[in-house]
DNA sequence: CTTTTAATTGCAAATAATTTGCAATTGCAT
DNA sequence: ATGCAATTGCAAATTATTTGCAATTAAAAG
């Protein structure tokens, strides 16, 4: 089973981390249920949380088990791979950390999750930080809405 | 048994809700372990959980459940009473609803919460939302910090 | 103050999400 | 190919919270 040869034409985001280099590099083992989540993070752009993730998972390997799901999540969660976001009520869900950092918007009605970024809010928070005596080691901003009725 | 009359002097913060008055008024029954677990929410500044919730509140009234503090927590949410905060980690907590919106910086080493307001970023908020076709209906922003070493 | 009755409570059991112990399996360095 | 620690699947345990139900009680009515 060789890799696949790059696609022409098929986009492949530049400077995509090489997450399975990466975990081997680290002294991960690269197992046949890792590789599998790897791939079902690297695929989407949702955020799925880990029953998603299982249920995805067992298309390829019916084996695979719920459990080596969150096992591996905390690991990825560990090694900066992933992010896990806590939003309202919910499981945890994850994403593929793509180094960028973003906050979220959620449609409290339909429950899609929008991405967005604020430098300006990014600055205001370090300030307030600051003010208090602190530096930020994280911090969470979730906006939760309800679309703009029609004009 | 009479109500304690305002002792002069002993500082009574203007304009505190009178919770009781306001619940008994829209049909609710003030229970000793309602009236209980309010006088817990009232004399306290910090964001106390469930547990501790009963814990402090079973020194007055040793048959009161945890079963009851949920419960009520989820009726003094529900009646606009207090807020409850999901921080990282632990289980929800809780505080008394004073009106005034602020937010959270948690210090990671102690546990510390210390609250803060920002109207520079509550309107950045609201424009980043606008600006995607919402409405906030409401947020979440904790800053998760560690006091900054002694320069 | 007694009666009346629906709201409320305590307790135990149920849920939901996640974690963990352990024996069997497997990745991967020799 | 071999050896063994890392990893896995499964079941059971944990943690936080919710719920069914019979007993209790707040407060409306008399
Ligand atoms: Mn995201
Ligand atoms: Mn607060
Ligand atoms: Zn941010
Ligand atoms: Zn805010």
């Amino acid at each position: 089973m060789t890799a696949p040869a790059p696609i022409p034409g098929e986009r492949e985001p530049l400077g995509r981390r090489d997450y399975e280099k990466e975990l081997r590099d680290a002294g991960v083992r690269i197992t046949r249920p890792r590789r599998t989540i790897l791939r079902i993070l690297s695929e989407t752009d949702d955020h799925p949380d880990a029953l998603e993730i299982y249920r995805r998972a067992i298309r390829t390997d019916p084996s695979l088990s719920l459990s080596t799901v969150y096992r591996t999540m905390k690991l990825l969660e560990d090694r900066g791979a992933i992010q896990r976001h806590a939003f309202a009520g919910g499981p945890a869900r994850f994403e593929q950390d793509h180094g960028a950092h973003h906050d979220h918007l959620i449609d409290i009605d339909t429950g899609d999750v929008i991405e967005f970024t604020s430098d300006k809010i990014e600055a205001l928070q370090d300030e307030i930080a600051r003010s208090l005596g602190y530096d930020i080691v994280h911090h969470r901003l979730e906006l939760y809405g309800r679309k703009r009725r029609k004009r």
